[in-house]
DNA sequence: CGCACAATGATGACGTATCATCAAAATAAA
DNA sequence: TTTATTTTGATGATACGTCATCATTGTGCG
């Protein structure tokens, strides 16, 4: 991300300011280009249907009602709604009424999903670990941890997240 | 990201890499949601249509070859291809033929491109200050740089990028 | 030259994300 | 209790990104 050249009345950023949001930009859109195409080369799962499965396979009778999914998530209500909607129609998950509350609705991961992320999950960690993690001193885990302590906060501030 | 309970032949991670990783994915998105958000909020921009003006409007006439953008951006063709339509389409930007190589394909900003990012960069640059660059340490950012310089290469080596 | 191959773009299909809107049910307020 | 508000989820429209495929043109090699 650049400053166009007739919009200098802003000031932009320092040469070594210029290099870690480059910086950030690279590592943040390669990690994600990398995970859904090392998901998708070595399983049949998006990065969204692997979010999804995961809480469902972790819980006890692995089902979840949605509302507890969307917070494991933190996404949109429709956008976990159209998902689920695929994933049901490729046999991954089936939705049931919720007892409780009318409105509910319980997530249940099928026989099937189980196959999908256990077969998915393996190769998944170890990207991440031989990628990521690996190659990050315990001091620039640590900066990770602080930036986001610091900069997520004042997104939320300025409200756009 | 996490491991589902019956996957755990791959070992997963410590406390601390695992904190480090899920602040890495929660400021990864934070930053790219907010960047949306805050462009479609102040302007008639999305990210993609952003990126894209960029470059032409640092160009000495407001026009490049497309694949010289190609090389700015870092896309598949085809994305380029569909959202130069989308640009066209809404007046941000016309194709000329090349006259070096029939093949060839020039880019040019519109008038009104022009008023678009020019309206769009100092509110989406002050916001990247403000939530991101003030709120790092210079340790912090030479961290980032260190850390894009060590995982880049790695995804490269594994075919991810 | 003539032919295989690479480079450049366009297109249609598909999956995905967001927004606006709607409906139903639960909860709070009157 | 009756009404207003909130919560939960579904849906259709639109925009976006990727893939597979195609057409055209340029390049290199025989």
């Amino acid at each position: 991300m650049q400053t166009p050249t007739s919009a200098n009345s802003v000031p932009w950023l320092t040469e070594h300011e210029d290099a870690a949001w480059r910086s950030f930009l690279a590592l943040s859109r390669g990690m994600e280009r990398a995970i859904d195409r090392q998901l998708q080369r070595d399983s049949e799962l998006s990065s969204s249907e692997y979010h999804v499965l995961v809480p469902l396979s972790e819980s006890q009778d692995g089902s979840l009602p949605s509302r507890e999914l969307l917070r494991h998530l933190d996404w949109e209500r429709s956008r976990l709604s159209h998902m689920l909607s695929r994933m049901e129609k490729r046999g991954m998950v089936c939705r049931k009424p919720s007892p409780q509350d009318a409105r509910g609705l319980i997530v249940e991961i099928t026989e099937h999903g189980r196959q999908v992320i256990n077969g998915a999950a393996p190769s998944h960690l170890t990207m991440v670990r031989e990628a990521f993690m690996d190659n990050l001193s315990t001091d620039e885990m640590q900066a990770l941890v602080n930036m986001a302590d610091k900069v997520i906060p004042r997104l939320e501030n300025m409200n756009l997240i």
